[in-house]
RNA sequence: GCGGGCGUGGCGGAAUUGGUAGACGCGCUGGUUUUAGGUACCAGUAUCUUACGAUGUGGGGGUUCGAGUCCCUUCGCCCGCACCA
């Protein structure tokens, strides 16, 4: 029965390049900023141009691609751009170990990397396509940065870097391994050295605010995006110290205070380096702190060390002497880089306390009576009532805490305080490839912003990166330049910006685009907020806590008028695949996919059939060689299958385990589908009910599930009305069905889409369609199954019409054979009875 | 270490406010069509049990007429920790 019109096979092949380039033609996906429809500005996040699109990018695109697809078949002007967030390591990498250019490397990645994009069939806006690395960018970055500057959001002070004494380079977190540089293997160091910050500590508070309102945000990011920020309300005070100084200290367990039993400075305390002059004990282990990590995991998971000064502090209620230690996991940055240690009622100074043998006595205990209650082995965090802590026994912590904090403001040693975990944003990169910071150090008149008529200030081309080293600091002629303010002698900034700062208002710039400006104010009014944002959960705190506070700190210097960018956020889970590994000679061999042949529950190598251990579903990674290339996917199956694939089974925000199966599996209902249209019956009459309910059911579900970013919900309800359709007779309902699965199919499989629609021969394309329309009488089925327990268990389920009354209910459910013999004569006590749902019977 | 998340058949998962656990897909088993097939179609597929039935949502405990869902506890895995993007 087979529609002549149809070929008998689909074939991406020849079909999915002719509908990428009928797109383009028609220009269906360039977003008109005059036009009246409602707006819909679909976003995932930009990719690192690292060379190949990876298959976890291809989730995250097709993810925001239907849902683009959708928003403009309901009617939206629907902005959906794609850009590059081109700056960054590793094309300095690359140019060290390869000899090439980091921009040359860049500009063919992204040239090789659009070329997958495309044949993936994305409904992008490839107008406004650009990279961070273009000189255009970063320039309007350059200006911005003064803007803020301008508004006193941007200084300058010291802070640490990881320093590589043998390659003279700083070093990345990730560039340090086991505190030894990866490339060197030296020893790494802390040093000192003057950077740019950006004050994000002025927002604090309206960024924390601000959750509040992102309710279509996950809970998960607010919650983790709260701790960052890590509001918490405390007290500073400061102890006499035995050499007759004060050290302030900050706690946010003041309740505690007659719990502390020593006090810890960081090793960077002007404390601990006064004890160290002229004290070599001191001075070495100052030194033992600075080597090993710098990194907060780092530092909390090591063994907790310390030095005792030999400075002691007054207890300022006790008057006793409390040792000052200097201790390796205090933080100089959190705080007054100085505790009161409580090694009862914290872990840490548990561990530290049990180390050196120093008293840990119980303040806060269940009740008074558990006062001499020995600890079990650790620190007794949580709430209960205070003890051994005189004027304070038998207070609660809350109260405890306001007690000691009005009692020490009466003696003038302190004060109540709020503190945020949140540090100033560090900008400041000692690297080549990223926007060159526009200021200019003279040494008359101090560092001074470059005139904006200056800008771009771009990057050098002709730079080796043969040396360690930053190539900006060695190029002969690159930051030598004139003072703007004295015209003498001066030199240019060679620190280049965090690439986090690039990626801080690309949403912005896709929306707008002048030449003469970052972007104009009204067209960013008309696009932003982003509707959805779409990106892994990697980003929950650091990316987008940078793009909300650039946004406002923007909005704050009045050139937008947008506080929060991104409306609603999602997160999706990574692209996951078994490994195949083979012990040879106790070395571990990872291989391919591509060198597998997987059959049931074992695998063997293609090239000489030796079994392989077949391991871990894990994410994607080179090195475990677990990865799959989605153009020979592509190339193999069309775009529409790895698509398809790209939405079933796994729920978006949830791990998607890749499979040679799942695939093929989406090949052959792609099949499916297009035997299934040319099933259209042209002229076919009558009407199939049930058909129909069903159906138009599907169209209401699936738009849900569309906006709810369910897909793979979506993705089974289609399977379902397939199958429905295939059992049903000829007849109208059954063609209207046959084009509703065609449109609801379209967003997701486009390719095939447009050729079943050609096919229908129904005019123009379908990416310019519309949504299904839903019948809401349609929508309510009249009958209802309802489950009839005994006891909580299942005994027989009874088909009703919808709506019968409870007494009814209760009545059938007890007339069945299959329940009576449960009951088997027993007294029934009670009955539970859900209307459309279930009866309970309780004996 | 701290913060956040996840855990349901052989596998991916589904399941309004607590109300028929396993929808849908993959795989597997049997059959039909086909010269053949890696295609298509039909039937079956949580576990134990001959059956009646019992058990079952990482483990243990609790609340409830009723728990995958709520509470406590425990184990395992994943993400982030400020210079990876």
């Amino acid at each position: 029965m087979t529609d002549s019109r149809f070929e008998a096979r689909f074939d991406p092949g020849q079909a999915d390049e002719r509908w990428q380039r009928a797109w383009d033609d028609a220009r269906c996906f360039e977003a008109d900023s005059n036009s009246t429809k409602p707006k819909s500005y679909v976003l995932e996040m930009f990719p690192y141009p690292s060379g190949r699109i990876h298959i976890g990018h291809v989730r995250n695109y097709t993810m925001g691609d239907v849902l683009a697809r959708y928003k403009k078949m309901r009617g939206h002007e629907v902005l959906h751009p794609m850009g590059w967030d081109a700056f960054g390591m590793p094309a300095e990498n690359a140019a060290m170990e390869k000899g090439v250019h980091p921009g040359g490397w860049t500009r063919d990645n992204i040239a090789n990397m659009k070329a997958q994009l495309k044949r993936i069939g994305f409904a992008l806006d490839w107008n406004r396509e650009f990279a961070t690395c273009d000189p255009e960018y970063y320039g309007h970055e350059q200006a911005l940065f003064i803007d803020l500057f301008n508004a006193g959001l941007v200084y300058r002070k010291e802070s640490t870097v990881n320093w590589d004494p043998v390659d003279n380079t700083v070093l990345a977190n990730e560039q340090v391994i086991d505190g030894k540089g990866w490339r060197s293997g030296a020893e790494v160091e802390k040093r000192k050295l003057n950077q740019w910050f950006l004050k994000i500590t002025d927002f604090a508070e309206e960024l924390l605010d601000g959750l509040g309102d992102l309710e279509n945000w996950p809970d998960k990011v607010r919650l983790m995006q709260e701790n960052w920020i890590g509001k918490s309300q405390g007290l500073e005070f400061s102890f006499d110290l035995s050499n007759g100084e004060k050290l302030p200290v900050y706690t946010t367990r003041p309740d505690t205070i007659f719990g502390a039993s020593f006090v810890a400075v960081a090793a960077d305390h002007p404390v601990a380096q006064g004890t160290a002059a002229g004290n070599g004990d001191a001075q070495a282990f100052i030194e033992l702190c600075k080597r090993g990590g710098t990194t907060a995991a780092e530092l909390e998971t090591a063994e907790k060390l310390g030095y005792d000064t030999g400075i002691t502090a007054k207890h300022p209620f006790t008057g006793a002497d409390l040792p000052v230690y200097i201790a390796n996991f205090v933080l100089m940055d959190y705080g007054t880089g100085a505790i009161m240690a409580v090694p009862g009622h914290d872990q840490r100074d548990f561990e530290f306390a049990t180390k050196y043998g120093l008293p840990i006595p119980r303040v806060v205990a269940a009740s008074a009576d558990d006062a001499a209650k020995p600890f079990a082995g650790e620190a007794e965090a949580g709430e209960g009532v205070l003890v051994n802590s005189g004027f304070l026994d038998g207070m609660d912590v809350d109260t405890a805490k306001r007690e000691v904090i009005s009692r020490i403001e009466a003696q003038g040693s302190g004060a109540g305080k709020t503190v945020w975990r949140l540090r100033d944003w560090g900008v400041s990169r000692q690297r080549y490839w990223g926007t060159p910071i526009p200021f200019i150090h003279c040494d008359k008149c101090g560092v001074v912003p470059a005139p904006k008529d200056s800008l771009p200030i771009t990057l050098p081309e002709d730079v080796d990166f043969k040396t360690p080293g930053n190539p900006l600091v060695r190029h002969p002629t690159w930051k030598h330049t004139k003072c703007p303010e004295c015209g003498g002698k001066a030199e240019r900034e060679t620190d280049t910006l965090d690439t986090f700062v690039d990626s801080s208002w690309y949403f912005l710039r896709f929306a707008s685009q002048p030449g003469d400006k970052p972007f104009d104010r009204d067209e960013i009014a008309k696009w932003l907020p982003v509707e959805q944002y779409i990106g892994g959960i990697e980003h929950a705190i650091l990316h987008l806590l940078y793009a909300r506070f650039w946004t406002r700190a923007l909005a704050h210097i009045g050139l937008i008028d947008v506080k929060e960018p991104f409306a609603s956020l999602f997160t999706q889970g990574m692209v996951t695949h078994e490994t195949y590994s083979r012990k040879t000679g106790g070395r571990e061999v990872f291989y391919s996919p591509a060198e597998v042949d997987r059959g049931g529950e074992s695998a063997v190598l293609k090239d000489g059939g030796e079994p392989v251990e077949i391991g871990r579903v894990i994410k994607m990674s080179k090195s475990k060689k677990n990865v799959v290339d989605p153009d020979e996917i592509i190339a193999r199956y069309g775009a529409d299958a790895v698509r398809w694939f790209m939405l079933s089974d796994s729920p978006p925000e949830r791990d998607l385990p890749w499979s040679e199966a799942g695939i093929e599996g989406c090949w052959r209902f792609v099949q499916r589908l297009w035997r299934l249209f040319g099933q259209y019956e042209e002229g076919a009459t009558g009407e199939d009910k049930a058909l129909a309910r069903k159906s138009h059911q599907t169209v209401d579900a699936v738009a849900s599930d569309i906006e709810a970013l369910s897909f793979n919900k979506a993705v089974a309800r289609l399977y379902e009305l397939t199958g429905a359709i295939e059992k049903a007779q000829p007849s109208a309902s059954r063609n209207d069905a046959i084009r509703s699965v065609l449109l609801m199919a379209s967003p997701m499989m486009p390719h095939l889409a447009e050729e079943a629609w050609q096919s229908l021969g129904s005019g123009g394309l379908i990416s310019e369609a519309a949504w299904p329309e839903v019948d809401e009488a349609l929508l309510v089925d009249d009958e209802v199954t309802i489950a009839v327990q005994h006891k909580g268990k299942l005994r027989d389920t009874l088909t009703v019409a919808k709506g019968l009354p409870k007494d009814e209910l209760e009545a059938l459910a007890l007339a069945s054979d299959k329940v009576q013999r449960s009951i088997d004569g027993a007294e029934v006590r009670k009955v539970i009875v859900v209307p459309d749902r279930l009866v309970n019977i309780v004996t």
